[in-house]
DNA sequence: GTCTATATCTTGATAGAC
DNA sequence: GTCTATCAAGATATAGAC
Protein backbone atom coordinates (compact mmCIF):
# COMPACT_ATOMS: atom_id res chain seq x y z
CA UNK A 1 0.00 0.00 0.00
CA UNK A 2 1.42 3.30 -0.97
CA UNK A 3 -1.36 5.23 -1.74
CA UNK A 4 -5.14 4.68 0.27
CA UNK A 5 -6.54 2.15 -0.79
CA UNK A 6 -10.02 3.08 0.24
CA UNK A 7 -11.37 5.39 2.26
CA UNK A 8 -11.09 4.72 5.72
CA UNK A 9 -13.97 2.70 7.21
CA UNK A 10 -12.46 1.87 10.92
CA UNK A 11 -12.94 4.78 12.85
CA UNK A 12 -14.62 8.03 13.03
CA UNK A 13 -12.79 11.03 11.91
CA UNK A 14 -10.73 11.71 14.96
CA UNK A 15 -7.87 13.62 15.61
CA UNK A 16 -4.04 11.94 15.73
CA UNK A 17 -3.24 12.82 19.12
CA UNK A 18 -1.24 11.21 21.90
CA UNK A 19 -1.64 12.02 25.46
CA UNK A 20 0.07 15.41 26.79
CA UNK A 21 3.71 15.47 27.72
CA UNK A 22 4.36 11.88 26.29
CA UNK A 23 4.83 12.75 22.59
CA UNK A 24 8.27 12.63 22.10
CA UNK A 25 9.89 15.79 20.50
CA UNK A 26 11.28 15.46 16.85
CA UNK A 27 10.83 13.21 13.95
CA UNK A 28 10.78 10.67 16.92
CA UNK A 29 7.05 11.93 17.75
CA UNK A 30 5.96 12.66 14.18
CA UNK A 31 6.65 9.19 13.45
CA UNK A 32 5.11 8.06 16.36
CA UNK A 33 1.80 9.79 15.33
CA UNK A 34 1.90 8.62 11.74
CA UNK A 35 1.86 4.94 13.16
CA UNK A 36 -0.81 6.05 15.28
CA UNK A 37 -2.97 6.92 11.93
CA UNK A 38 -2.40 3.84 10.07
CA UNK A 39 -1.89 1.48 12.69
CA UNK A 40 -5.51 2.55 13.73
CA UNK A 41 -6.55 2.61 10.47
CA UNK A 42 -5.29 -0.40 8.70
CA UNK A 43 -3.60 -2.49 11.20
CA UNK A 44 0.21 -3.17 11.84
CA UNK A 45 0.64 -5.31 9.08
CA UNK A 46 -1.52 -3.79 7.04
CA UNK A 47 0.54 -0.38 7.34
CA UNK A 48 4.66 -1.07 5.78
CA UNK A 49 7.37 0.65 6.50
CA UNK A 50 7.05 2.90 3.85
CA UNK A 51 3.63 4.08 4.13
CA UNK A 52 4.84 5.31 8.08
CA UNK A 53 7.81 7.29 6.51
CA UNK A 54 5.74 8.79 3.26
CA UNK A 55 2.98 9.62 5.99
CA UNK A 56 5.79 11.27 8.25
CA UNK A 57 7.16 12.76 5.14
CA UNK A 58 10.78 11.60 5.77
CA UNK A 59 12.43 8.47 3.90
CA UNK A 60 12.24 4.59 4.79
CA UNK A 61 15.28 4.41 5.90
CA UNK A 62 15.45 7.32 8.57
CA UNK A 63 13.28 5.13 10.44
CA UNK A 64 16.12 2.85 11.78
CA UNK A 65 17.86 5.83 13.01
CA UNK A 66 14.47 6.32 15.55
CA UNK A 67 13.01 2.85 16.04
CA UNK A 68 15.13 -0.97 15.55
CA UNK A 69 12.39 -2.20 13.97
CA UNK A 70 8.96 -1.45 12.93
CA UNK A 71 7.35 -3.33 16.08
CA UNK A 72 9.13 -1.38 18.36
CA UNK A 73 7.11 1.38 17.14
CA UNK A 74 4.15 -0.83 17.50
CA UNK A 75 5.17 -1.48 21.10
CA UNK A 76 6.06 1.63 21.94
CA UNK A 77 2.15 3.40 21.44
CA UNK A 78 0.79 0.07 22.65
CA UNK A 79 2.78 0.28 25.98
CA UNK A 80 1.50 4.27 26.06
CA UNK A 81 -2.30 3.30 25.60
CA UNK A 82 -1.81 0.58 28.37
CA UNK A 83 0.04 3.08 30.65
CA UNK A 84 -2.38 6.06 30.06
CA UNK A 85 -5.26 4.23 31.03
CA UNK A 86 -4.22 2.72 33.69
CA UNK A 87 -2.72 5.82 35.30
CA UNK A 88 -6.40 7.68 34.62
CA UNK A 89 -8.01 4.86 36.46
CA UNK A 90 -5.48 4.90 39.32
CA UNK A 91 -6.13 8.63 39.58
CA UNK A 92 -9.78 8.42 39.27
CA UNK A 93 -10.34 5.88 42.33
CA UNK A 94 -7.45 8.64 44.33
CA UNK A 95 -10.14 11.38 43.97
CA UNK A 96 -12.98 9.77 44.23
CA UNK A 97 -15.87 9.93 47.04
CA UNK A 98 -15.43 7.19 49.25
CA UNK A 99 -17.61 4.50 48.49
CA UNK A 100 -17.45 1.32 45.96
CA UNK A 101 -20.67 3.26 43.64
CA UNK A 102 -18.48 6.38 44.10
CA UNK A 103 -15.31 4.45 43.11
CA UNK A 104 -17.17 2.77 40.29
CA UNK A 105 -18.65 5.52 38.50
CA UNK A 106 -15.43 6.96 38.67
CA UNK A 107 -13.51 4.01 37.32
CA UNK A 108 -16.00 3.87 34.37
CA UNK A 109 -15.89 8.09 33.59
CA UNK A 110 -12.46 7.29 33.49
CA UNK A 111 -12.39 4.36 31.68
CA UNK A 112 -14.49 5.99 28.70
CA UNK A 113 -13.05 9.10 29.12
CA UNK A 114 -9.71 7.99 28.13
CA UNK A 115 -11.41 5.94 24.91
CA UNK A 116 -13.21 9.07 23.80
CA UNK A 117 -10.46 11.45 24.43
CA UNK A 118 -7.85 9.10 22.62
CA UNK A 119 -9.70 6.93 20.41
CA UNK A 120 -7.02 5.96 18.17
CA UNK A 121 -4.49 5.04 20.87
CA UNK A 122 -6.92 2.94 22.34
CA UNK A 123 -7.61 0.99 19.16
CA UNK A 124 -4.16 0.48 18.58
CA UNK A 125 -2.91 -0.65 21.84
CA UNK A 126 -6.32 -3.23 22.15
CA UNK A 127 -6.41 -4.16 18.28
CA UNK A 128 -3.24 -4.89 17.37
CA UNK A 129 -1.56 -5.51 21.07
CA UNK A 130 -1.46 -9.66 19.44
CA UNK A 131 0.88 -8.62 16.33
CA UNK A 132 3.45 -7.75 19.20
CA UNK A 133 6.04 -10.24 20.26
CA UNK A 134 5.31 -12.00 23.68
CA UNK A 135 8.32 -10.01 25.25
CA UNK A 136 7.34 -7.18 23.76
CA UNK A 137 3.55 -7.03 24.59
CA UNK A 138 4.19 -8.49 28.33
CA UNK A 139 4.47 -4.79 29.64
CA UNK A 140 1.14 -3.99 28.50
CA UNK A 141 -0.35 -7.24 29.39
CA UNK A 142 1.09 -6.51 32.96
CA UNK A 143 -0.38 -3.46 33.21
CA UNK A 144 -3.98 -4.11 31.56
CA UNK A 145 -4.47 -6.56 34.62
CA UNK A 146 -3.63 -4.23 36.93
CA UNK A 147 -6.45 -2.30 35.33
CA UNK A 148 -8.66 -5.09 35.00
CA UNK A 149 -7.98 -5.57 38.81
CA UNK A 150 -9.21 -2.11 39.82
CA UNK A 151 -11.96 -2.54 38.80
CA UNK A 152 -12.93 -6.36 39.86
CA UNK A 153 -12.04 -5.31 43.61
CA UNK A 154 -14.28 -2.18 43.40
CA UNK A 155 -17.02 -4.45 42.24
CA UNK A 156 -16.32 -7.32 44.92
CA UNK A 157 -16.07 -4.94 47.94
CA UNK A 158 -19.17 -3.37 46.85
CA UNK A 159 -20.81 -6.95 46.57
CA UNK A 160 -19.65 -7.88 50.48
CA UNK A 161 -20.39 -4.64 51.55
CA UNK A 162 -24.43 -4.88 50.36
CA UNK A 163 -24.12 -1.68 47.74
CA UNK A 164 -23.94 -4.30 44.76
CA UNK A 165 -26.08 -6.73 43.87
CA UNK A 166 -24.50 -8.72 41.49
CA UNK A 167 -24.64 -12.23 39.89
CA UNK A 168 -21.32 -12.88 39.17
CA UNK A 169 -18.49 -9.63 39.79
CA UNK A 170 -15.97 -11.57 37.49
CA UNK A 171 -18.38 -11.18 34.99
CA UNK A 172 -20.27 -7.51 35.39
CA UNK A 173 -16.53 -6.26 35.59
CA UNK A 174 -15.86 -8.22 32.24
CA UNK A 175 -18.98 -6.86 30.71
CA UNK A 176 -18.83 -3.20 32.13
CA UNK A 177 -15.05 -3.41 30.85
CA UNK A 178 -16.59 -4.51 27.67
CA UNK A 179 -19.03 -1.35 27.10
CA UNK A 180 -16.15 1.27 27.58
CA UNK A 181 -13.47 -0.59 25.58
CA UNK A 182 -15.47 -0.59 22.97
CA UNK A 183 -16.39 3.12 22.80
CA UNK A 184 -12.53 3.88 20.61
CA UNK A 185 -14.44 2.07 17.83
CA UNK A 186 -17.98 4.32 17.55
CA UNK A 187 -17.24 7.68 19.34
CA UNK A 188 -15.78 10.86 17.66
CA UNK A 189 -16.98 14.37 17.04
CA UNK A 190 -19.39 13.14 14.56
CA UNK A 191 -21.71 11.98 17.62
CA UNK A 192 -24.57 13.68 18.68
CA UNK A 193 -22.67 13.50 22.69
CA UNK A 194 -19.70 15.16 24.44
CA UNK A 195 -17.26 12.73 25.69
CA UNK A 196 -18.42 14.17 29.05
CA UNK A 197 -21.99 12.98 28.67
CA UNK A 198 -21.19 9.04 27.51
CA UNK A 199 -18.34 8.80 30.23
CA UNK A 200 -21.66 10.21 32.55
CA UNK A 201 -24.10 7.67 30.98
CA UNK A 202 -22.00 5.06 30.91
CA UNK A 203 -21.24 5.17 34.67
CA UNK A 204 -24.83 4.85 35.49
CA UNK A 205 -25.40 1.43 33.16
CA UNK A 206 -22.53 0.24 35.01
CA UNK A 207 -23.82 1.62 38.25
CA UNK A 208 -27.04 -0.36 37.36
CA UNK A 209 -25.62 -3.30 35.74
CA UNK A 210 -24.35 -3.98 38.98
CA UNK A 211 -27.23 -3.41 40.69
CA UNK A 212 -26.03 -0.27 42.72
CA UNK A 213 -28.64 0.12 45.59
CA UNK A 214 -29.25 3.66 45.64
CA UNK A 215 -29.66 5.10 48.40
CA UNK A 216 -31.15 2.70 51.42
CA UNK A 217 -28.83 1.20 53.53
CA UNK A 218 -31.52 -0.60 55.13
CA UNK A 219 -32.83 -3.78 53.73
CA UNK A 220 -35.37 -3.93 51.14
CA UNK A 221 -39.47 -4.81 51.97
CA UNK A 222 -39.70 -8.54 51.69
CA UNK A 223 -43.33 -7.90 48.86
CA UNK A 224 -41.13 -8.02 45.62
CA UNK A 225 -42.29 -4.78 44.55
CA UNK A 226 -39.29 -3.22 43.10
CA UNK A 227 -38.30 -0.60 40.99
CA UNK A 228 -35.52 1.13 38.72
CA UNK A 229 -31.91 1.87 40.84
CA UNK A 230 -30.87 4.73 39.77
CA UNK A 231 -32.23 8.40 38.23
CA UNK A 232 -33.36 8.27 34.76
CA UNK A 233 -33.20 11.17 32.22
CA UNK A 234 -34.72 10.16 29.75
CA UNK A 235 -33.71 9.80 25.81
CA UNK B 1 5.37 -16.12 8.32
CA UNK B 2 5.63 -19.91 7.52
CA UNK B 3 5.88 -21.39 10.74
CA UNK B 4 4.33 -19.64 13.94
CA UNK B 5 6.03 -16.65 14.94
CA UNK B 6 4.85 -17.51 18.58
CA UNK B 7 2.36 -18.89 20.34
CA UNK B 8 -1.35 -17.67 20.29
CA UNK B 9 -2.50 -14.93 22.32
CA UNK B 10 -5.37 -13.44 20.55
CA UNK B 11 -7.34 -16.25 21.50
CA UNK B 12 -8.48 -19.03 24.08
CA UNK B 13 -8.20 -22.38 22.65
CA UNK B 14 -11.22 -23.24 21.19
CA UNK B 15 -12.37 -25.22 18.11
CA UNK B 16 -11.88 -24.14 14.43
CA UNK B 17 -15.48 -24.80 13.21
CA UNK B 18 -18.25 -22.58 10.88
CA UNK B 19 -22.23 -22.77 11.99
CA UNK B 20 -23.77 -26.10 11.59
CA UNK B 21 -24.60 -26.73 7.22
CA UNK B 22 -22.45 -23.19 5.98
CA UNK B 23 -19.36 -25.27 5.74
CA UNK B 24 -18.80 -25.96 1.85
CA UNK B 25 -17.89 -29.55 1.05
CA UNK B 26 -14.54 -30.10 -0.05
CA UNK B 27 -11.02 -28.07 -0.11
CA UNK B 28 -13.21 -24.69 -0.30
CA UNK B 29 -14.27 -25.92 3.25
CA UNK B 30 -10.87 -26.95 4.64
CA UNK B 31 -9.57 -23.57 2.94
CA UNK B 32 -12.35 -21.57 4.82
CA UNK B 33 -12.14 -23.60 8.25
CA UNK B 34 -8.11 -22.75 7.87
CA UNK B 35 -8.50 -19.00 7.22
CA UNK B 36 -10.87 -18.87 10.03
CA UNK B 37 -8.36 -20.06 12.55
CA UNK B 38 -5.04 -18.57 10.36
CA UNK B 39 -7.10 -15.07 10.28
CA UNK B 40 -8.68 -15.22 13.89
CA UNK B 41 -4.86 -15.56 15.06
CA UNK B 42 -2.63 -13.40 12.90
CA UNK B 43 -4.96 -10.89 11.44
CA UNK B 44 -6.09 -10.89 7.56
CA UNK B 45 -2.72 -9.02 6.60
CA UNK B 46 -0.69 -11.39 9.62
CA UNK B 47 -1.63 -14.16 6.89
CA UNK B 48 -0.22 -15.16 3.22
CA UNK B 49 -1.24 -17.04 1.04
CA UNK B 50 1.23 -19.81 1.26
CA UNK B 51 0.10 -19.96 5.25
CA UNK B 52 -3.45 -20.55 4.07
CA UNK B 53 -2.46 -23.01 1.84
CA UNK B 54 -0.08 -24.58 4.23
CA UNK B 55 -2.80 -24.84 7.14
CA UNK B 56 -5.14 -26.47 4.35
CA UNK B 57 -2.40 -29.05 3.32
CA UNK B 58 -2.80 -27.96 -0.59
CA UNK B 59 -0.30 -25.65 -2.79
CA UNK B 60 -0.68 -22.21 -2.70
CA UNK B 61 -1.60 -22.02 -6.51
CA UNK B 62 -4.65 -24.45 -5.57
CA UNK B 63 -6.07 -21.38 -3.83
CA UNK B 64 -6.98 -19.94 -6.75
CA UNK B 65 -9.16 -22.87 -8.08
CA UNK B 66 -11.59 -22.06 -5.18
CA UNK B 67 -10.89 -18.47 -4.78
CA UNK B 68 -10.22 -15.48 -7.09
CA UNK B 69 -8.41 -13.82 -4.61
CA UNK B 70 -7.15 -13.52 -0.87
CA UNK B 71 -9.48 -11.39 0.13
CA UNK B 72 -12.64 -13.34 -1.23
CA UNK B 73 -11.68 -15.52 1.77
CA UNK B 74 -12.11 -13.27 4.08
CA UNK B 75 -15.38 -12.04 2.82
CA UNK B 76 -16.87 -15.12 2.85
CA UNK B 77 -16.05 -15.31 6.39
CA UNK B 78 -17.25 -12.13 7.17
CA UNK B 79 -20.68 -12.48 5.39
CA UNK B 80 -21.15 -15.76 7.06
CA UNK B 81 -20.63 -14.59 10.57
CA UNK B 82 -22.47 -11.37 10.10
CA UNK B 83 -25.64 -13.48 8.93
CA UNK B 84 -24.95 -16.18 11.43
CA UNK B 85 -25.34 -13.52 14.11
CA UNK B 86 -28.15 -11.79 12.40
CA UNK B 87 -30.48 -14.95 11.51
CA UNK B 88 -29.93 -16.35 15.49
CA UNK B 89 -31.14 -12.95 16.55
CA UNK B 90 -34.01 -12.73 14.81
CA UNK B 91 -35.03 -16.01 15.34
CA UNK B 92 -35.14 -15.64 19.42
CA UNK B 93 -37.45 -12.04 18.57
CA UNK B 94 -39.43 -14.64 16.79
CA UNK B 95 -39.16 -17.39 20.27
CA UNK B 96 -39.57 -14.97 22.49
CA UNK B 97 -42.33 -14.48 24.80
CA UNK B 98 -43.84 -11.25 24.29
CA UNK B 99 -43.17 -8.41 25.95
CA UNK B 100 -39.68 -6.11 25.72
CA UNK B 101 -37.97 -7.03 28.65
CA UNK B 102 -38.43 -10.83 27.56
CA UNK B 103 -37.24 -9.77 23.77
CA UNK B 104 -34.30 -7.57 25.42
CA UNK B 105 -32.95 -10.85 27.27
CA UNK B 106 -33.42 -13.19 24.24
CA UNK B 107 -31.62 -10.88 22.31
CA UNK B 108 -28.77 -10.98 24.30
CA UNK B 109 -28.86 -14.32 25.01
CA UNK B 110 -28.87 -14.80 21.23
CA UNK B 111 -25.82 -12.52 20.80
CA UNK B 112 -23.59 -13.93 23.67
CA UNK B 113 -24.59 -17.33 22.50
CA UNK B 114 -23.24 -16.54 18.78
CA UNK B 115 -20.10 -15.21 20.14
CA UNK B 116 -19.67 -18.16 22.52
CA UNK B 117 -20.31 -20.83 20.17
CA UNK B 118 -18.51 -19.07 17.54
CA UNK B 119 -15.57 -17.16 19.16
CA UNK B 120 -13.21 -17.28 15.90
CA UNK B 121 -15.90 -16.37 13.33
CA UNK B 122 -16.97 -13.37 15.32
CA UNK B 123 -13.59 -12.54 15.96
CA UNK B 124 -13.11 -12.63 11.64
CA UNK B 125 -16.62 -10.97 11.20
CA UNK B 126 -15.92 -7.65 13.35
CA UNK B 127 -11.84 -7.42 13.97
CA UNK B 128 -10.88 -7.98 10.28
CA UNK B 129 -13.69 -6.50 8.53
CA UNK B 130 -11.58 -3.27 8.10
CA UNK B 131 -9.77 -4.83 5.58
CA UNK B 132 -12.21 -5.65 3.34
CA UNK B 133 -12.87 -3.23 0.08
CA UNK B 134 -15.98 -0.92 0.63
CA UNK B 135 -17.98 -3.42 -1.78
CA UNK B 136 -17.27 -6.57 -0.27
CA UNK B 137 -17.95 -4.76 3.22
CA UNK B 138 -21.26 -3.78 2.58
CA UNK B 139 -23.48 -6.88 2.97
CA UNK B 140 -22.14 -7.66 6.29
CA UNK B 141 -22.72 -4.03 7.26
CA UNK B 142 -25.88 -4.36 6.10
CA UNK B 143 -26.50 -7.02 8.16
CA UNK B 144 -24.88 -5.30 11.42
CA UNK B 145 -26.82 -2.44 10.97
CA UNK B 146 -29.70 -4.58 10.74
CA UNK B 147 -28.79 -6.45 14.07
CA UNK B 148 -28.63 -3.07 16.08
CA UNK B 149 -31.85 -1.81 14.72
CA UNK B 150 -33.18 -5.22 16.17
CA UNK B 151 -31.82 -3.94 20.24
CA UNK B 152 -32.64 -0.48 19.68
CA UNK B 153 -36.05 -1.06 18.35
CA UNK B 154 -37.24 -3.39 21.64
CA UNK B 155 -35.12 -0.66 23.98
CA UNK B 156 -37.10 1.95 22.52
CA UNK B 157 -40.09 -0.42 22.73
CA UNK B 158 -39.56 -0.94 25.96
CA UNK B 159 -38.94 2.89 27.62
CA UNK B 160 -42.08 3.41 25.72
CA UNK B 161 -44.36 0.90 27.72
CA UNK B 162 -42.58 2.26 30.86
CA UNK B 163 -40.77 -1.41 30.96
CA UNK B 164 -37.35 0.14 31.06
CA UNK B 165 -36.11 3.07 32.43
CA UNK B 166 -33.10 4.12 30.85
CA UNK B 167 -31.21 7.46 30.34
CA UNK B 168 -30.55 6.97 26.43
CA UNK B 169 -31.89 3.84 24.34
CA UNK B 170 -29.37 4.37 21.82
CA UNK B 171 -26.53 4.41 24.18
CA UNK B 172 -27.84 1.69 26.41
CA UNK B 173 -28.31 -0.47 22.89
CA UNK B 174 -24.66 0.70 22.35
CA UNK B 175 -23.46 -0.60 25.64
CA UNK B 176 -25.27 -3.79 25.97
CA UNK B 177 -23.89 -4.77 21.83
CA UNK B 178 -20.68 -4.27 23.44
CA UNK B 179 -20.57 -6.31 26.28
CA UNK B 180 -21.58 -8.93 24.09
CA UNK B 181 -19.89 -8.78 21.37
CA UNK B 182 -16.50 -8.95 24.09
CA UNK B 183 -17.24 -12.04 24.18
CA UNK B 184 -15.68 -13.53 21.50
CA UNK B 185 -12.42 -12.34 23.10
CA UNK B 186 -12.07 -14.32 25.99
CA UNK B 187 -14.37 -17.19 26.47
CA UNK B 188 -13.64 -20.49 25.69
CA UNK B 189 -13.33 -24.37 27.38
CA UNK B 190 -10.70 -22.36 29.66
CA UNK B 191 -13.33 -20.78 31.55
CA UNK B 192 -15.05 -21.45 34.54
CA UNK B 193 -18.53 -20.80 32.86
CA UNK B 194 -20.90 -22.50 30.15
CA UNK B 195 -22.03 -20.73 27.46
CA UNK B 196 -25.48 -20.87 28.76
CA UNK B 197 -24.12 -19.12 32.22
CA UNK B 198 -22.38 -16.04 30.61
CA UNK B 199 -25.59 -15.52 27.98
CA UNK B 200 -28.14 -15.27 31.01
CA UNK B 201 -25.72 -13.70 33.16
CA UNK B 202 -25.22 -11.07 30.75
CA UNK B 203 -28.97 -10.91 29.81
CA UNK B 204 -29.72 -10.47 33.12
CA UNK B 205 -27.01 -7.39 33.19
CA UNK B 206 -28.76 -6.05 30.11
CA UNK B 207 -32.08 -6.40 32.04
CA UNK B 208 -30.49 -4.39 34.54
CA UNK B 209 -28.75 -1.74 32.51
CA UNK B 210 -32.23 -0.90 31.31
CA UNK B 211 -33.83 -0.61 34.28
CA UNK B 212 -36.21 -3.12 33.88
CA UNK B 213 -39.02 -2.94 36.31
CA UNK B 214 -39.39 -7.02 37.13
CA UNK B 215 -42.73 -7.11 38.66
CA UNK B 216 -44.23 -4.27 39.47
CA UNK B 217 -46.77 -2.56 37.01
CA UNK B 218 -47.77 0.08 39.55
CA UNK B 219 -45.88 3.41 39.92
CA UNK B 220 -42.87 2.71 42.57
CA UNK B 221 -43.76 3.87 46.21
CA UNK B 222 -42.77 7.97 46.56
CA UNK B 223 -40.04 6.92 49.21
CA UNK B 224 -36.86 6.07 47.46
CA UNK B 225 -36.53 2.76 49.26
CA UNK B 226 -35.15 1.04 45.96
CA UNK B 227 -33.37 -2.48 45.55
CA UNK B 228 -31.78 -4.53 43.36
CA UNK B 229 -33.67 -5.81 40.69
CA UNK B 230 -32.90 -9.26 39.39
CA UNK B 231 -32.45 -12.04 41.47
CA UNK B 232 -28.73 -12.48 42.73
CA UNK B 233 -26.51 -15.66 43.21
CA UNK B 234 -23.37 -14.64 44.56
CA UNK B 235 -19.38 -14.79 42.76
C1' DG C 1 -8.43 -29.78 -9.18
C1' DT C 2 -3.87 -30.04 -8.15
C1' DC C 3 0.63 -29.49 -8.99
C1' DT C 4 5.60 -27.14 -10.41
C1' DA C 5 7.51 -23.18 -11.72
C1' DT C 6 7.72 -18.50 -12.11
C1' DA C 7 6.50 -13.57 -12.95
C1' DT C 8 6.06 -9.30 -10.68
C1' DC C 9 5.92 -6.55 -6.96
C1' DT C 10 6.37 -5.23 -2.12
C1' DT C 11 8.28 -6.11 2.13
C1' DG C 12 11.58 -5.12 6.27
C1' DA C 13 15.96 -3.88 6.87
C1' DT C 14 21.03 -2.44 5.79
C1' DA C 15 25.30 -0.03 3.59
C1' DG C 16 27.44 3.89 3.07
C1' DA C 17 27.74 8.87 1.34
C1' DC C 18 26.73 13.53 3.03
C1' DG D 1 20.01 12.42 11.16
C1' DT D 2 18.86 12.06 6.63
C1' DC D 3 19.44 10.59 2.30
C1' DT D 4 20.20 7.18 -2.20
C1' DA D 5 20.68 2.75 -3.39
C1' DT D 6 20.16 -1.90 -2.70
C1' DC D 7 19.65 -6.60 -0.76
C1' DA D 8 17.23 -10.73 0.34
C1' DA D 9 13.04 -12.46 1.46
C1' DG D 10 8.25 -12.70 1.19
C1' DA D 11 3.97 -11.16 -0.99
C1' DT D 12 -0.08 -12.06 -4.47
C1' DA D 13 -1.13 -14.03 -8.40
C1' DT D 14 -0.56 -16.54 -13.04
C1' DA D 15 1.03 -20.04 -16.74
C1' DG D 16 0.79 -24.34 -18.11
C1' DA D 17 1.55 -29.51 -17.47
C1' DC D 18 -0.93 -33.55 -15.61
Amino acid sequence: MTTPRWEPRRLSAVAVELPEGVTPPGTRGRILLSALRLFAEYGFHGTSIRDLAGATGINSATLYAHFPAKEHVLAELVLLGHAELHQRLQQALVEAPPGPAAQLAALVRAQVGAHADFPLLALVANAELHALSPERAAPALALREQSRELGLRVLRLGVAQGVFRVADPLLAATAIGSMGMQVAHWFGPDQPYTRDQVADTYAGFALQLAGAVVAAPEPAPKTARTSGTTPVKKG
